[in-house]
Order: C-alpha cells, then sequence, then structure tokens
DNA sequence: ACCTGAACACCGTTCAAGT
DNA sequence: ACCTGAACACCGTTCAAGT
C-alpha cells in the first residue's frame, strides 16, 4: 500500500487539503459551540466525526447526521472530501496516531523486569477501559480497511512485545513464540468473546499467564 | 385491518405461516432457475436469502437485490415480513439448527478417550472450513442480536465440552476452568485475528495445548 | 393468498450557483 | 475558499389495487 490514495485516480496532492486554516483565536473561540459563520477545515471534520464516533458509536456515521452536527449542508461535506470513505480513512490515521501511545506503553514493558511485564500485562487485559475502545474501533474495523490495518498493526506489537518477553524469560524460540501466540490470542479473545462467556477474574487471567510464562 | 395482518403484534399462530404450500413438482422445477409464476411461500424466501449470503456476503442482504434474485417485487417481500429485520431472524433460527451439527460434533466429544479429544479439538482449530463460516456468521452477528444468540450459545456449548474435558484430565474445578478457558478464549482470537498475526501451525496448536492439558 | 405499482422517507453523491 | 440548494440514484417501507 503506497502512500494512502483510496480512490481510482491517483492525485497525492489532492488527497488532503494540508489544512492550510488560519484560524484566528476567534475561529477557535467559536468552534467551542454554536458555530454559524465561521468555515469549516478538513481537521474539523475529522474532530466532529471522531467526536461522533465515541458519543454515538459506529451508526451514527451517517452525513446527514454529521451535517447537523456540524451546523452545515451536505454540499460542504463534498467540498472537503470525495466520498464517506476519505472521511473514515481520515478518521482511521487520526486514531492511529492517537494510539501509538499503547504502542508507546508496550514498548516500555522492554525496560522492565520481567516479573513486573507479566503483571502489567495482566492489568492490561483486565481493565476494562480498553475493552470498550478495542470493541468499538475492531467492530469498525469490519468495515473499514483503513481502520483494520491500524489495529493489524497494534496486534504485531502486541505479539513482538510478548514474543520480547518470553525470549527474555529464557525461552527458546519455538517456546516462546508458541507461549506468545497463545497469550495474544487469549488477549483478542477475550475482547470479542466476553460477551459469550463468563469474563475471568483477574486472578484466573494471572494464573493462566503464570502458567504460560512458566518452563 | 387488525383482522390477521401479521403486524407488530403478539399472535404466535401468526407469526410464522407455517409454510401451507402445496408445491407441486411443477412448482418445484420451476424454482430451479426462472421462477415466474409460482407463488412465493415463507420458507422460499428464507432460502432463498441465506443462498444469497452465502454466495455474495452479508452486503448483499438488500430487498431489491433480493428480490430480483427471486423474480417479484418488493412489495411481495412485505406481504410475507413485517420488515428485513424478520427476515434475518428467520434466517438465523434457520442457521441455528443447521449448525447444531456442531454441537452435536462437540458432544461425542466426552464418548471418546481424553487424549484423542485433544486430538480432535486441534483439528477444528486448524480446520479452514470453519474459519469461513465461523468468521461470516460471526461479522454477521454483529448486526444481528437472533444472531449474536446462537453464536453466544455455540460459544458456550464449546466451552462447556472443553471443560469437562479438562476435569477429566483430572483437574481440580479452578483449573479446569482455567485451563478451558484458556483454549477457548486462543480458538476465539484465532477466528477473529488470523489475518492479523502470523496463523499457527498444526504443530503449534498441539504444543500449546498439551502445554495447557498438562499438570 | 400472493403480488404489482406507485408512493414516501432517508442516505450518499453531484453540481451549478452563491459569497 | 467554502458553502447552499436542488437534484438524482438507491434502499427500506407502506398501501391501494390487482388476480
Amino acid at each position: 500500500m503506497t502512500a494512502g490514495s483510496t480512490a481510482d485516480h491517483p492525485d497525492p496532492s489532492d488527497e488532503r487539503p494540508a489544512t492550510p486554516r488560519p484560524k484566528s483565536k476567534k475561529a477557535q473561540a467559536q468552534q467551542r459551540r454554536t458555530r454559524r459563520t465561521a468555515r469549516l477545515t478538513y481537521d474539523d471534520w475529522v474532530d466532529g466525526a471522531l467526536n461522533l464516533l465515541s458519543r454515538e458509536g459506529v451508526a451514527a456515521i451517517k452525513i446527514p447526521r454529521l451535517c447537523q452536527e456540524l451546523g452545515v449542508t451536505k454540499g460542504s461535506f463534498y467540498w472537503h472530501f470525495d466520498d464517506i470513505e476519505q472521511l473514515t480513512t481520515a478518521m482511521a490515521d487520526r486514531w492511529s496516531a492517537t494510539q501509538s501511545e499503547t504502542v508507546r506503553e508496550l514498548g516500555a514493558f522492554v525496560g522492565i523486569p520481567v516479573e513486573e511485564r507479566i503483571e502489567k500485562m495482566a492489568a492490561m487485559l483486565v481493565d476494562r477501559r480498553h475493552w470498550l475502545v478495542e470493541t468499538t474501533v475492531r467492530e469498525w474495523s469490519r468495515s473499514n480497511p483503513k481502520v483494520a490495518a491500524a489495529v493489524r498493526t497494534l496486534d504485531q506489537e502486541v505479539f513482538e512485545t510478548v514474543h520480547r518477553t518470553m525470549l527474555d524469560l529464557g525461552f527458546d524460540e519455538y517456546q516462546a513464540g508458541l507461549r506468545a501466540g497463545a497469550m495474544v490470542y487469549i488477549g483478542l479473545g477475550l475482547i470479542h468473546g466476553r460477551d459469550n462467556l463468563p469474563t475471568p477474574t483477574t486472578a484466573q487471567v494471572h494464573s493462566v499467564i503464570e502458567l504460560l510464562a512458566r518452563p
């Protein structure tokens, strides 16, 4: 996947208006609630859409709904975007950037003692906050390739980190890959299956991790 | 108009027309390709929809598309169904009945030696045929509560079977629940995550199961 | 009993016209 | 540069009218 040209006509310079907004304090203040006169920028649309997404879910990402939210007509939307897919792509890009926080958090794991790492991983798995976001985003990823790509990157990053930890614990390549894979797939299973089966307790998660991390 | 109409009211006898079709060989032959004169039954619609689903995916379940497929107009659809949700519900019911095959297959596991059970479970996990169906149905379940319920039942049934196996292997209640949960969540993770991470080999799946099934 | 045909609301998309 | 307003295609739904 080169560059990011989603459409079938390659014109990279046109893909994203590069946000040439002057945006004085006046405009910035007006953005607070009832914006009426201030023109919208590309970023305003993406912000508004992500805002809507988090508040009302993936079903609310409809052009009329968004236009109502921003106080403009549908024609305005199509001045900024080629189609609704470009919007979701932009949303996915923005989300990817934001979510790098989680990746950094994972990267920091490598610096700390292995025992603590296991503790932290167990904590991340049981953290309900994560699940809410993850479920929404992964549902969204089913209908959006860009989001799917971002999720895939995160999954691989998680695997790498866990894999590294297993190697640091003294497992050979095969065993480390095995156990890391099991852990990551358990995590993915938890994200998708927690509604169908009794959610494991922190103690149980901890026990399983110990089981897989012990030689 | 409230007489015998299939409106949105509790009237069990009316809920499902009970398929009172005579359906002679003539009609049955005509159903093959270009049906034109034969009237459609409730079951014809459900069959056609499931057929479409398997051939063209969840996106093809549109009323105009289905009508074109069956050679009738949209009005016909609304004589048989209250809305599109009732169609998908009927499809889910039919699928649930079909899928009981998998459940029976699982039930039969309890009768065989534990070592073989583990073999069979590993085989089911690696069987690509399962994944294709599972992925489609589980994607569908995200937008259809009836399908979601059927999937949940299956998941619980799988957990019960694995749990039983762990108990039969000699684990106590806590350990059996722990290890069964880990296995099932790994399976769910595989269904959803196989595109994001390298798919484990049969040998690897086997190793992990042995790891979790060994005291 | 089963279906047609036309209508309506709603969403995505286009475009000429405005400022 | 950014937006309005009106149009069109498409999908879900309703309903009077046909056989």
